[in-house]
RNA sequence: GGGCGUAUAGCUCAGCGGGAGAGCACCCGCCUCACACGCGGGGGGUCGCUGGUUCAAAUCCAGCUACGCCCACCA
């Protein structure tokens, strides 16, 4: 014992303590030669710029429970831990920085430019790891790597060059998501939606040959200079005669072909949709489909550009009111009205996303997807909670090209080499040489992967891959990925296809979707609305055990709200726990630990803790942790403290040898069952125990036989629990001559019936209390009795059912006669 | 527009085919030699609404309402 125990916990100094010594003892260090069937979960590589969050909390409770459960039950654990160099999110942090001082990247160049996201990385990044430390997360933290280390990015360009060889990487301009502030394309998967009220303008273009007009509809007005076409569906009735002939586009007066498309909504607006191949996605497609061609007239910064003529330089603002006045006075605006629709914004900085043809690098991703769809419907990958199996699956089936180049300074380059003859060469180093040419003169290709391009590889190149090493082959294929649901197709589609193709496996088993933490309100937790909680802060008040419990108690559902009052029991438990402790210790102090059970109390309570065990593991291996949580809180609470503990103390002050020597076996035996959720409080009483050498961090987890459980003592027990309910309600306390002499003194004991009452205050039965229970029990009865009366129920109910409704009416019977 | 989820005690949630539960809050009684951050007892609920299936529905099915999330090329 390191200092007398106190009888109140306080986790301040205990918990960073037992971090410290974990970790200077080795005791989270994987090594591929360690005996053990390997157990391996691999962390999602947070930001490098990022910080603790209450859904990281969460998340890095579920693995640590795992891990720490596994690693106690002898296995070969490693838990991964490391950073994603997070490039768009990156660049824009520092880039923040640089415009404090007025300076753009462009002023320092790109080489100066990423040596500064490397020195702001050395001062300010990487701190989240080390946050992970005050949770108690047992991370190899010797193993820490980054997506931009060496090793790692040789196999993100390896991954790249390996999808040219299969023929599924080209370059072509297409349309792109673009955002006009980070000056990049990205992915569908990095564009949010959001409602906003623009108008809806119906403009006319007159036919060409002057009999008439057409009327479209469009939201982005300044885009009518780039109309190609006007496009109508062919089972339109109204415009059969249309197609084929020509439209004049006002203001640009350019003559378009009226043609016709399946994808045109009949319903929407005036049926008649305008086509800008250069500025819309579906546009894109139908011009594509149809020759047409592709004019520009907004440019990469978003504003007018040059072929917009006598708007080029404005905003889209103003040339959306220049042009409509024009409309107005030529008479072809036929309507505007406020229109409510989604649009795309950056997930990074908010700003509207231009949809743009661009030149980059695409993937085609139809046969990654194939094997990667049959796992999940094998079960070979298997989803928690499964209905997210279904919904990877979904995306999955229609799955779309990945834009993997980003125009961005920080990440890893595209390793395409570029020569003046037109060869381009993709290859992990730079070529010497041309090999169509023979020039030397060669560039790279300026651009750098998504950021998401490297995370795929997160499970195996953090092992080495693409070399064939030792920690690969022990450590691969891994067990849990644990992550947030918004990140299923970013992220862990992509782990499971890039496992298959470069490793030949998938990289994990179970999928672990946890709940979304949300703030007491319900609303999102966000720094922006204010309703953040920091989980450090948390820890710093409550301890890392109490949060670690309350993160798993509300980890249940979908959306969950964060709750101090799971917190707070967490630390109850966490001092109840410390408390029992002090009992048990005062008295049992230097016997030899025991689980052989001799008196009633303790068949009874070996028993509990057997088949709480039993429903513990249940309960772990469906990660329902939340269930876990209120296992521990009542096995510690109701069956330890409140019974156990109470009948057992008597004997304890006697200095029963058999009381002794099982209380310490109970004790252990509960601090091993709870030192997966709260490792730090368990790990501090476990080395105030006499005798006991080693760390419970590595203790052997029980194992469970056959007669582990002991019924006869439960159903004695849950009678004594009745009768003790009973006289304290009511005063009254039935015969006890049916009673073992055991759960007589049981009783005798927890009731203090062999105590002296104080003051005469001598509580007899309670006429008012005693009648309601009659009346309680006279209701059960007449519920039995009638369902047992119910020929349908005794003819069409299963039999052990109607069985216990008859065990149930003797019971109450019973009872009912006893309260006379 | 498609998909998913949630509606049970004042609050946060469990239960998911046979006696309505937990924690917190509330009320009453206890400083009982582990813990007053504790112990014991108690009050409080047409289990969102409407139908259906069943001997039996909080629990299964259908529809409705409200809220939340994800996906989506209706301009």
């Amino acid at each position: 014992m390191t200092a007398p125990m106190e009888p109140l916990y306080a986790p301040q100094g205990v918990e960073e303590r037992w971090q410290r010594a974990w970790d200077e003892e080795g005791l989270f260090r994987a090594r591929a030669d360690a005996p053990g069937d390997p157990y391996v979960i691999a962390v999602p590589p947070p930001n490098v710029t990022g910080a603790l969050h209450m859904g990281h909390a969460l998340n890095g409770t579920i693995q640590d429970v795992l891990v720490r459960w596994h690693r106690m039950r002898g296995f070969n654990t490693l838990w991964q831990p490391g950073y994603d160099h997070a490039g768009i999110a990156t660049q824009n942090v520092v880039e923040k920085e640089l415009a404090k001082q007025g300076k753009t990247r462009h002023d320092l160049g790109r080489e100066a430019f990423v040596e500064r996201v490397w020195e702001w990385l050395e001062e300010y990044g990487k701190v989240i790891i080390g946050q992970f430390r005050s949770l108690g997360a047992s991370l190899d933290y010797e193993r820490e790597r980054f997506t931009k280390d060496e090793g790692y990015s040789r196999a993100v360009l390896a991954f790249l060059v390996r999808l040219h060889q299969r023929g599924w990487l080209y370059r072509d301009s297409r349309i792109v998501n673009w955002c006009p502030r980070c000056a990049t394309a990205i992915s569908d998967l990095e564009v949010v939606h959001e409602h906003v009220v623009d108008n809806l303008t119906s403009i006319r273009y007159p036919l060409a040959d002057g009999s008439g007009s057409v009327t479209i509809a469009t939201v982005r007005v300044p885009t009518i200079l780039a109309d190609v076409a006007v496009a109508v569906n062919p089972d339109d009735p109204r415009y059969g005669a249309l197609v084929g002939r020509t439209a004049i586009v006002p203001i640009a007066n350019r003559e378009v072909p009226i043609i016709a498309d399946p994808r045109v909504e009949i319903e929407f607006g005036t049926g008649a949709l305008k086509i800008t191949p250069g500025h819309d996605p579906l546009d894109f497609e139908i011009g594509r489909e149809h020759g047409l061609p592709e004019l520009t007239v907004i440019g990469f910064d978003g504003l007018m550009s040059d072929e917009a003529g006598a708007l080029a330089g404005r905003s889209q603002e103003d040339a959306d009111r220049e042009i409509v006045r024009q409309l107005e006075e030529q008479g072809l605006l036929a309507a505007r009205e406020p229109y409510e629709h989604a649009v795309g914004l950056c997930e990074r900085c908010g700003t509207r996303i231009e949809p743009l043809i661009s030149l980059q690098w695409f993937c085609d991703m139809e046969d990654l997807a194939r094997p990667a769809i049959e796992v999940v419907e094998q079960g070979r990958v298997r989803f928690h909670p499964a209905q997210q199996g279904e919904v990877y699956l979904h995306w999955m089936r229609n799955i779309r090209p990945w834009c993997v180049s980003r125009q961005l300074w920080w990440g890893h380059r595209i390793p395409v080499w570029y020569c003046d003859c037109g060869e381009a060469i993709v290859s992990v180093d730079r070529p010497a040489s041309c090999g169509a040419c023979g020039a030397s003169e060669l560039r790279q290709d300026e651009d750098v992967l998504d950021t998401w391009f490297s995370s795929a590889l997160w499970p195996f190149a953090t092992l080495g891959w693409p070399d064939d090493t030792a920690d690969l082959r022990r450590f691969y294929p891994g067990h849990v990925n644990s992550t947030a649901r918004e990140i299923i197709f970013l992220w862990v589609a992509r782990m499971i296809m890039s496992g298959l193709e470069l490793v030949g496996d998938v990289p994990f088993e179970d999928v672990i979707i946890h709940s979304t933490v949300l703030a007491p309100d319900g609303r999102r937790m966000s720094k922006s609305l204010g309703t953040g909680i920091d989980p450090l802060e948390v820890i710093a008040a409550h301890g890392a055990d109490a949060t670690r419990y309350g993160l798993c108690k509300i980890s249940s559902t979908q959306d969950v709200r964060f709750s101090y009052g799971a917190i707070e029991e967490g630390r109850k438990l966490a001092n109840k726990l410390w408390n029992v402790s002090r009992l048990i210790l005062s008295y049992a102090g230097d016997a030899a630990p025991d689980l052989r059970p001799q008196a009633l109390e303790e068949r009874w309570i070996v028993s509990r803790l057997a088949s709480a065990q039993r429903e513990l593991e249940t309960g772990l291996a469906a990660y329902d942790f939340a269930e876990v949580a209120r296992l521990l809180y009542h096995l510690t609470f109701d069956d330890v403290c409140d019974w156990y503990a109470e009948a057992v103390k008597p004997r304890l002050r006697e200095g029963d040898a058999d009381a002794l020597a099982t209380s310490l076996g109970v004790l252990e035996r509960l601090l091993t069952l709870l030192h997966p959720v709260m490792p730090h409080v368990t790990e501090e009483i476990w080395s105030n125990l006499p005798g006991r050498g080693g760390r419970l961090i590595v203790a052997d987890w029980p194992t469970l036989d056959e007669g582990s459980v002991d019924e006869c003592a439960e159903a004695v027990l849950a009678r004594v629990q009745e009768l003790a309910t009973l006289y304290r309600r009511s005063g009254a306390l039935p015969a006890l001559d049916d009673l073992d002499p055991d759960a007589q003194r049981i009783l005798r004991t927890v009731l203090r019936l062999d105590r002296p009452a104080k003051d005469g205050k001598e509580r007899g039965p309670d006429a008012a209390a005693l009648e309601k229970e009659r009346a309680r029990l006279d209701k059960e009865i007449a519920r039995a009795e009638a369902m047992l009366a119910n020929e349908r129920f005794v003819s069409r109910a299963p039999a052990e059912l109607v069985q216990a409704e008859r065990d149930k009416l003797d019971r109450f019977r019973r009872e009912r006669d006893a309260l006379r």
